[in-house]
DNA sequence: CAAATACATCGAAACATTTCAATATATCAA
DNA sequence: TTGATATATTGAAATGTTTCGATGTATTTG
C-alpha cells in the first residue's frame, strides 16, 4: 500500500468521531443509515457530513442512496490492506 | 483498546515523514539512529525531532539513549494492540 | 406543484499541526 | 574545561482540520 494511502486512511481514523461511526457500524452489523449517525455523535449535520466524507474519502466506507437516504457500509477490503500494511512494518 | 488510544496512534500513523520512519525501522531490522532519520527524510533537525516525539509519545516507538545518540525500536506489542482493534472494526 | 425531509456544500471562526531558526541541554573528545 | 556533536525545546509563521450557521440540491409526500 502506498504512503499516501496508508496516510489518508490513518488521518480518517484519527477523530473520535469517526472512530465511533465505525465502532457502530460494526455494532449494526455493517449496515448504517447517516440519520443514526447523529443518535450517538452529539454534533451539527455539517459537522457529521465532513465526517462521513473523510471516511469515504479514505476507502473506509462505501456509500449507498436509497432515496432520500445514504447507508453506508464498511469497505473491508481496504481496511485488511491497511493491517497488511501495519503487519510489515514489524519483523 | 480505547478511543484515545486509537486516536493518538492514528494520528502518529497520519504523516508521511513518520510512515516512512517506520518503514526504515523496518529495513534496519528494528533498530534506527535518530541521525540516521536525516538521511531519508528532508526536513530540518527539529522537525525530524517533532515527528519521532509524536511516534514515541503514540508508544509506537521506544526510545533508548545511548550516549550523545539516540536509538529508536519499534513497539510490536502495541501495534498489535491497534491491529487487533482494528480487526473488530470487522464483520 | 408545494412543503417537508435528508443530506451536501460553502464560508468563516476556532483550533491543531507542521515547519524552521534560534537556543538549550547533555555528552563526548581533546 | 573548552569545544564539538547529538538531540530537545521554544516561539512563531504557514498550513490544515474541525465545527457550525446558512444555504443548496435531491427526493418524497400531501
Amino acid at each position: 500500500m502506498e504512503v499516501r494511502k496508508v496516510e489518508r486512511i490513518s488521518k480518517a481514523l484519527s477523530d473520535p468521531s469517526r472512530i465511533l461511526i465505525l465502532k457502530q457500524l460494526r455494532q449494526k452489523e455493517d449496515c448504517l443509515y447517516c440519520h443514526e449517525i447523529a443518535d450517538f455523535i452529539d454534533l451539527a449535520q455539517p459537522s457529521i457530513s465532513h465526517h462521513v466524507k473523510q471516511l469515504a474519502d479514505a476507502d473506509l466506507i462505501v456509500v449507498e442512496k436509497e432515496g432520500r437516504n445514504v447507508k453506508y457500509k464498511l469497505n473491508q477490503a481496504i481496511l485488511n490492506e491497511y493491517v497488511d500494511f501495519l503487519n510489515t512494518l514489524k519483523v
